[in-house]
Formats: C-alpha cells, sequence, structure tokens
DNA sequence: CGAGTGATTGACTTAGATCAATGACCGTGG
DNA sequence: CCACGGTCATTGATCTAAGTCAATCACTCG
C-alpha cells in the first residue's frame, strides 16, 4: 500500500524532502528514529551488515514505499538504508505522524495493515531463505514477482543487487539464471525474464 | 509483548478456548482466517512448506505470544500452523476484535507496535540466514538469546527443533554444538548452553 | 580515453547436505 | 512391570552445489 493511500495530512504537512545520491546513506543502524520516510524516486535498500561486512538486504523500497515504519515504536534505527541509486525521500516526522495517528482510528489501522503486509513479505522472504537450491529459490522469486500477465519479472536494478536480495553470490545468480535460459524456461532481454509457462 | 497488555476486553470476552495435541494443526496456509490466536500453554509453530516437503519455521510461538496476527488484515492464513507440543490456544474472533481495536485507539496502536516487533524480530531472522556458516550462524544465535545474564541460553524445545529454526540440518546443528563445546566457547547442560564469555 | 562497474565464464575448494548406523530415553499397552 | 516402537542425540562417510578466486569483455561516465 503506497504511503499516500493512508497518511494524515497533519503528517504529510509536517514532512521534508531530501535528496540522495547513490550510495549515500539515509540512516544508520543505531541511529535516532526520526520519522518514516517515503522514497519518491529512485531505489534506497535496508540492509544489516555481519562482522565479516556481508550486507544482509532487508528490504528495497522504491518509488510509494514507506521505509523505517517500525522506526515509530522504536528509538532506533535497527538497520541501514542505503541510497541504491540517486534518490529522493519524504521524512514525516514521528511526533506529528505519531500524534496524526492516534487522533485518527482508521489510518491508524490502514497503517497497522502496512505492518501486516510488512509481515507476510518477511515471511516470504524467510521462505525463500530456506530454499537450498540456487535455481529453486531463483524459481521461486520469479514465481513471485511475475507481472500482470503471470510471465514477465522486471528487474529493477542490476543482477548484482538482486544476488544480494536472494542471498546468492553473483556469480551463482548469474551461472543459474544462464542453466535455466539453456533449459528453456525463461528467456531474457534487457531487465525483463520472461518464464516459458505462466505461473 | 504479550497479548494480555493490549487485548480490549471487548475481544477477550468473545474469546475461544481451544487444546492441540502434539502434531496437530490449528490452521492451514489458504484457510479462512478467523481471527487471532494466543498461546496459553505449549508452543506452537508457524511454518510453510516449500514443494519438496521443506517446512521453513518463520516463528514458534510460547505461553504469551501471539499468533496470525496479520490475519487480522488478510482474509487467508499465508502460513500453517502446528502445535510442536501439546498445547492449549485462546481464539479472538477477529470480528470482534477489529471492532475491539477501532473503539480504542491506544488497544489499536499497542496492537501496530507489536506488529513492528514483529517486524524487527523477522529482520532479524533474515539477517539471521543471510549467514553462511553455520558456526557464526549459530553464535549469532546464541548472542541474541542470551538470557539476562547475557550468557545463559534456555532452549526452547529439542535440538531438532533449533536447527528447524536455524534452517540447519540437525546433523549440521550437532556437529557445530559439539565443535564449539570443544573449542571451549561454551558448555551444555540439559536444555541450557552457556556462554564462556558474555556478550 | 581511462577508470570503474556489471556481466559472464572457468577452475578449484569446501562446508554443509545426505545417507547411514547406534545408543539413550520415554511413554504405552499388554 | 517391562518389552517395544518411536523420537532425539550423536557420529561417521561421502557427495555436491555453491562459494571463492580469477580473468575477460562490454559499457558508461567524466
Amino acid at each position: 500500500m503506497p504511503v499516500k493511500d493512508w497518511m494524515p495530512a497533519v503528517a504529510r504537512a509536517a514532512a521534508r524532502d531530501r535528496k540522495l545520491k547513490a550510495g549515500e546513506s539515509l540512516f544508520r543502524r543505531g541511529g535516532k528514529t526520526i520519522g518514516l520516510y517515503e522514497v519518491l524516486s529512485g531505489y534506497v535498500r535496508l540492509v544489516r551488515v555481519d562482522r565479516t561486512g556481508h550486507e544482509a538486504v532487508l528490504h528495497v523500497a522504491g518509488p510509494g514505499d514507506a521505509m523505517a515504519e517500525a522506526s515509530l515504536f522504536s528509538g532506533q534505527y535497527h538497520c541501514d538504508a542505503i541510497a541504491s541509486t540517486n534518490a529522493a525521500v519524504r521524512l514525516y516526522p514521528k511526533r506529528e505522524l505519531l500524534a496524526a495517528l492516534e487522533e485518527d482510528p482508521k489510518a491508524m489501522k490502514a497503517f497497522s495493515s502496512t505492518l501486516a503486509d510488512l509481515v507476510m513479505n518477511l515471511r516470504t522472504r524467510i521462505e525463500q531463505r530456506n530454499i537450498r537450491s540456487a535455481r529453486e529459490r531463483v524459481r521461486h522469486f520469479l514465481a513471485l514477482n511475475a507481472g500482470a500477465d503471470g510471465r514477465t519479472v522486471e528487474l529493477r536494478g542490476t543482477l548484482k543487487d538482486l544476488a544480494a536480495e536472494l542471498g546468492l553470490t553473483h556469480e551463482a545468480l548469474y551461472r543459474t539464471l544462464a542453466e535455466i535460459e539453456r533449459s528453456g524456461d525463461i528467456k531474457r532481454k534487457g531487465g525483463k525474464i520472461t518464464l516459458s509457462k505462466p505461473v
């Protein structure tokens, strides 16, 4: 659900915009939460970095998506937000937003509903990560992300990004895609992947 | 946050209890949502099963925990709930609960807050699954689940259950624990694991 | 034009999955 | 009360898929 569908007017009035260059960080894990963001343009990823330096991509937010929803109820951000491309974001300050939501049960309900969606998406991510085989993992992703026609997946970002999102090395992803393509189940052109059989 | 801390009285009045034997299923993915559950005793796990028959454990709910929060906003359950032990659960019917929450913004806010917590926990799970090495994965788990003293982890359920939760085979987990124990970093006794150095 | 990055493919290594066997324990029913 | 079936815990042997290291080519951007 896009932010515009539930954001109370009062909170909108208090919003501030900001531009980010690719690679720039919007907030860091442990930083004090100042509010919830909406991505206006570009892509911003939420990641956690482990001690070995590997990034776990938790979410990729694009235009219309909210980020850091959970920060409304928490004093600190619990992951890093980094712009994957040049991007523009809008900050809805926590104080005003929380107040507005408390005034407006309908909006609060809609907000809860977006959180519930998030929960479902995250569970799907965990399901995906549970799939051991790279091939099946990729298929799972393709099946879930097929567009309206049930057979075309439009990639956001690079294949390298996708590899990180899937928890594979880029090499493994390249090989797996090449393999599936050889087997005839998909075709690739530019940033699109087309399934031979709709899901 | 335990259910009792935010559940509106009206919804409580409409609750119904149910007993489950170990292995019995409470609801299935795709089933019509009738409400939200609280676990009264025992443990109930939320899982998704892939086509290869592997279970991905999404969550394990124990006494006081809510289950299927997201179902309030969805017509169908999106995973299976299976009792891991004999268990008792309480059902808060969707209709009454939703109505009660809409009447009571404070409660709705508290409910949102539990959803936000869920989101954070799920993200931590994804972070965990991103750790490739079994050893580091186990360490990560231990660090996050150390009790108040910062060095004792009390296991809920069997090691096999834990293996599934961590996304490892039980054999790999046994081996990894044995290895870490040999290295002197942990000690095991009964259902408890003690870190040599607090986190 | 040169630097930087993505896409791709090859060769090699390894950690964890798989298959298998054993002993301990536990509740159940005769 | 005890034998038996079932599950957990554990360890061994083997295999394989994905990670790692490395090289190349195509692009794009300043």
